[in-house]
DNA sequence: CGGTTGGTTGACTGTGTTCAACGCATGTGG
DNA sequence: CCACATGCGTTGAACACAGTCAACCAACCG
């Protein structure tokens, strides 16, 4: 079932060959999805990286989208602040994920993107250059556009989980959906994998008050569905926590491949 | 503020002009964004519309999106089943709405689409011909992406509701969401639109229980924000309940265009 | 007519919130 | 090295918003 275990951690190999991977797989599972061209425009995206401590805003909603980019290293999420100060996380940005890029025509941020962790990004020019001539890099474009559709079908969950399910099943969802995005980057699923969230930070995500996600965290561990350490969690039981959180695998990823 | 009195009605006027009007604005604001070539592209699109009663499903999740089109009349929505048989509506489709066109490479539907009242389409055939040769509809392939990214934009206010606001502000938000772009189509805000919602639909989109929702509508009818008729609302007050709600429009809409 | 669909109301329950306090680790400056 | 502050997690008690269950009504329709 987890098929990120045969691949090396995203953060342990040099940064290029590992987005290079990441983005093949997006384009189209075949390897040879992206051209020459394309495979040194990857490596010299990542020639570059910059370093942005953890707290701090990637872009704002709003805001023209000039600076598009790709998370290398740490945590980061997408969120909007109501007048009041409650807060709504929509998702969260991983190793490996892209952020930044207008969906239409019309280039601006409809959120916020926070980073939860020290982050270390790519990108900045050169991927604005693939954005403006289309043409001359097809498969980026390509696994670009999976990428958008992947993020808009997380929304979709992410609405279930916050229109109709409890807080545990939430709770469950959410760190199923990590879970397998983690996998995916070779942090294999049942084993410890880190996890840089504070419960303030998932329960603005979940829609649920800090106390209450203590609480359903705590009786996850109770039943023995999950454990925790310092950063980190380790998902037991990842059906018994799908049947909980009426969890489906996203499609377009065969089992063993 | 109400910038749709000035046009007549969507549905009072023909199909095909009705829809080269909305899709121009999509398409750029300028009315001459569309080529002669799209606009008879778009009257033969809306040559032979089809009914469809309410209750049917247009798509159903993760089926091939393999007939895109246009909703000419009548009100849908996206919907997503749990396997215990709870449902979560995510947004809704009016008169003027595309459908069923795929975001990324990959043609599954993430969820499925419904109709709420007998609806009239459009462009079964014709859309798909745009969708495969988008160098000859370049306006087109803009009105659409334009859709897109509102409908994403949407999903997000969306989120926002369910998480983080109360009952009476999520009932508020929906209703101006709605009614903003009913005022687009033709139904001026403040004056009674339709709204041919059940308050069951209005539950499971909003993630209340009809009975919540029963009530929470009758206290903004006390508080006089709102009134109602058979299937259709008045919001009274718009800007009182923008301020319920927290409702920020959505940009790109110049006021007085 | 009786059946159905959608809306309304009341009484009761419960999931999740709020408020407040405390523990514990980490960091920092005197 | 200690005093203090800060961030995060944990716990308890009281409360409230919203859910559930159940009954009833009105409109519509075959």
């Amino acid at each position: 079932m987890a098929s990120g275990a045969a691949y090396s951690r995203f953060v342990d190999r040099k940064p290029h060959e590992l987005l290079w991977r990441r983005l093949s797989r997006l384009a189209g599972l075949a390897e040879g999805a992206l051209s020459d061209q394309e495979r040194s425009m990857i490596r010299q995206t990542c020639a570059a990286p910059g370093e942005v401590p953890a707290g701090a805003a990637l872009y704002v909603e709003g805001e023209p989208l000039k600076k598009p980019g790709v998370l290398l290293a740490g945590w980061a999420c997408r969120l909007r602040l109501l007048s009041d100060g409650r807060r709504q996380i929509f998702d969260f940005l991983l190793p490996g994920d892209l952020f930044g890029h207008p969906l239409g025509p019309e280039p601006f941020a409809t959120t916020s993107a926070v980073t939860l962790t020290t982050v270390s990004i790519a990108g900045t020019g050169c991927l604005w250059e693939m954005v403006r001539e289309p043409d001359r890099f097809p498969g980026l474009v390509r696994a670009l556009a999976v990428a958008q559709a992947r993020q808009q079908a997380g929304l979709l969950d992410h609405v279930v989980r916050l229109g109709r399910q409890t807080a545990q099943e939430r709770v469950a969802h959410l760190l199923l959906e990590l879970g397998h995005r983690l996998d995916e980057i070779g942090f294999p699923l049942g084993t410890y994998v880190p996890l840089p969230l504070t419960q303030e930070v998932m329960a603005d995500a979940l829609g649920l008050s800090v106390v209450h996600v203590n609480r359903t965290l705590q009786q996850l561990k109770r039943d023995r569905l999950i454990e925790t350490r310092a950063t980190s969690v380790r998902l037991i039981d990842p059906v018994a926590l799908a049947t909980i959180a009426d969890f489906r695998l996203p499609p377009g990823r065969p089992a063993g491949s």
